[in-house]
DNA sequence: GACACACGTTAACGCTCACTAACAGTGGGA
DNA sequence: TCCCACTGTTAGTGAGCGTTAACGTGTGTC
């Protein structure tokens, strides 16, 4: 994929700080007036390019869900069959998912239920095949460990990952790369325990 | 402590209905007349019992950050200076909190923002201390372990196991025990990957 | 019986806020 | 030059909703 270089389109500011206004207030916290200011126009300038308020939110979790699963069935691809390659990337992907675009994630479970029916079980489903993807994975290393369990397993690492939204004040915490390699510790080592702990399929953990 | 056999308050009914409802659907998502019905009473007629939505979602927090603040100073205690043994402690308290009152567990970490200045800092100190509770125990177990790299696993092991919120439909999980029991080994895991893998100390793993 | 008090009710007020109406500047293409 | 699509503005409207007012009713107490 080719990163982009161009100036953001007036659209993408606008979602990028609605995304982060709806994750520092909620999104019923956030008047279209803040959201405008934010950009540089004023609350009604919105309505040229939103069909409103909620079209925003719809557009921001769909994208989010779709981002999501294309990232992880392109790195459960690239896997080339080996579960313990995929697993790895898949934790890695979801790491830096949490660590750059935290507003998102803060949205993603927290405003799902102020979407249209329709959008919400797109997004609904969009995360499903996403878990499942997972699910697959873990399950590949860890093929004692039953599928429901697996499922449960991968709804907590993502907590677990996700836990970057809860942050105290800075400097308390360790900087990005530091969080990154615990994020990834914590992961394998929950995952292992889950799965048996003492015998995962070759492949999955880093040589020592 | 003596459990209760009375029959609860209508200010306690309030209380519980509420923080099912904001669970749901967030703080703004629920109005005053959904709060009265669900108690059998309508709308203004809460006001007999509290001085305002915002007193109810106040004393909800506060509520849920002292009781898990008291369990877990409590638990701590009853260790009696063996920091395995509080830790494992800890993690079966706020398992049995997570997998018992999930709603206040959504609310807690959903709708802080929306207090009034002076309960916000309460809640944010009382979980403050919750959390160097739980820092004080694993930095026990994982001596090695640097102080924000624990505090940083410590959030993590919350969302963790705080997941339980966001699960699919009925019958794709294991049920409470299983869940419980899962939880306690992804926990536990996790902590271990984070402090080194190697060497906890003793007190900590239960006898294979 | 009368008074007080706890606990509800319905009606109405007032504020916030998403959204619409009406209007205006800017710039590229015929 | 004229036109028109695009993008913005300010003023206003209407709905939702938290809150208050005013009023009723049962229950225990002197």
């Amino acid at each position: 994929m080719a990163t982009r270089t161009d100036a953001p389109t007036r659209r993408e500011q606008i979602l990028k700080e609605a995304a982060r206004l709806f994750a520092e207030r909620g999104f019923h916290g956030v008047g279209v007036d803040e959201i405008g200011a934010a950009v540089g126009i004023s609350g009604p300038g919105l309505y040229r390019h939103f069909a409103g308020k909620d079209a925003m939110l719809a557009e921001l979790l769909v994208g989010i869900s779709e981002q999501l699963l294309r990232g992880g069935e392109r790195r459960a691809a690239e896997a080339g069959g080996s579960p313990g390659a995929a697993l790895d990337s898949l934790i890695e992907g979801h790491i830096d998912f949490a660590l750059d675009d935290r507003p998102l994630i803060t949205l993603h479970d927290r405003e799902l239920d102020r979407l249209r029916d329709s959008d919400r079980k797109l997004v609904r489903s969009l995360q499903r095949r996403y878990v499942e993807l997972w699910v697959t994975a873990v399950r590949g290393v860890y093929p004692t460990l039953p599928e429901m369990e697996a499922r449960a397993s991968v709804h907590a690492v993502f907590g677990l990952l996700n836990s970057t939204p809860h942050l105290g004040r800075p400097g308390t915490l360790p900087g990005r790369e530091g969080m990154a390699d615990l994020l990834r510790r914590l992961a394998h080592g929950a995952l292992a325990a889950a799965g048996g702990g003492s015998s995962p399929s070759r492949g999955s953990l880093p040589a020592p």
